[in-house]
DNA sequence: GTAATTTCTTGTCATTTATCAAGTGACTAA
DNA sequence: TTAGTCACTTGATAAATGACAAGAAATTAC
């Protein structure tokens, strides 16, 4: 039970006393699930807080087509969370699926409500990781709106080159918003130049 | 000095007894702006919380080649607010700018810390608030990733029709993610039918 | 280790959207 | 009132991306 990674990741986004920071992490509790697992599944609600300690988990929605458009890929160490089920208590329409093998830690919502109610720096930290996810997906969707998809590849390509090591092509075409086809012409495309 | 508003707003998202709203707002100071006027310009750091009672505001950014590019369009009555910047006190990169005259009621960042802090409802609020805008973005992108422009555009007539009467096209097709001569384009082509 | 399945690439062609430029109508300022 | 600006439309053309299908390569399952 080393929850060295968790604790980090605290003091990482916001200065918390160690004491403090285990105390919020007291209820954490260990799991894994082998690659291609879902996690969470859609219609259903999310009763727990995950933290992802190792491995790829991403989230997506089936379209009216029934195809699968991948929504968010999260890489650890961070939380997955779906936030309008888990604090709304409303059925998900995304379902969260491992990539790789991976290592968790789970809470669920009393816990997360009393450290919220109770812990000032916890308080702060939640706060803070709303912030920052609200941030990256404002900047995704800036990008989306604004460049064009090889301009997308490639900022992906610089700022989580390790995703492509393992992530299958597909899904990072449709995290991307094109098509697997469309993604292997621009990664031709580029290796040409 | 009518805070009816904002309190039915408070109200409508979160059940808070009178009194405990009134305490908050009570630091809630009103404002106007005309049409056309920057709230928050870009690369300053904000340090008040907005409400928007009345009018419409937008946000957006300049790409690399000077272009306005609308990431958001508010609409009253709802928080205006460039959660980066005012809660880590980074500097904006986005410009806020009216796009109607407009009532507004702010409060500066020690008011929302001391209530977000002492508060117990206040702290539900603002973190359903987040949610709620999380949840908002998340959905814009799932359709800019997966939708053409013309169902979009049918999308946003449908929710908010009212946007139209008071928001020039140009800047709902950046909104859109398009050009207006393509929103034109498709506008020309859906009356057709 | 081999068959089955999945992922990735590539070709052809269609669709969507952008670009650029010109023109119209509406609003604005002196 | 008149010139100037701005929003919107439209035309011609180009660029970006998608759809579908076939085959190659990689991975998985037994």
């Amino acid at each position: 039970m080393d929850k060295s990674n968790i604790n980090t990741y605290f003091h990482s986004l916001f200065p918390i006393p160690e004491p403090v920071v285990e105390k919020i992490t007291a209820t954490f509790c260990p799991f894994t699930l082998e690659k291609n697992t879902v996690l969470l599944d859609k219609d259903t609600i999310s009763t727990k807080t995950y933290f992802l300690e190792q491995g790829y988990v991403r989230s997506y929605i089936l379209n009216e087509d029934n195809e699968e458009v991948t929504t968010n890929i999260y890489t650890a160490p961070c939380f997955v969370n779906d936030f309008l089920s888990f604090f709304k208590k409303q059925p998900t329409k995304e379902v969260y699926q491992t990539l790789t093998d991976c290592t968790f830690w789970e809470t669920n919502f009393d816990n997360v409500q009393a450290n919220f109610h109770n812990i000032t720096e916890f308080r702060e930290f939640s706060r803070l990781l709303f912030v920052i996810n609200y941030y990256k997906l404002n900047d995704r969707l800036i990008e989306m709106a604004s460049q064009k998809a090889e301009t997308r590849y490639l900022n992906l390509l610089k700022v989580q080159p390790h995703i492509f090591q393992h992530v299958p092509l597909k899904i990072i075409a449709s995290y991307l918003g094109i098509t697997d086809s469309s993604l292997s012409r621009i990664r031709k495309e580029i290796s040409k130049m």
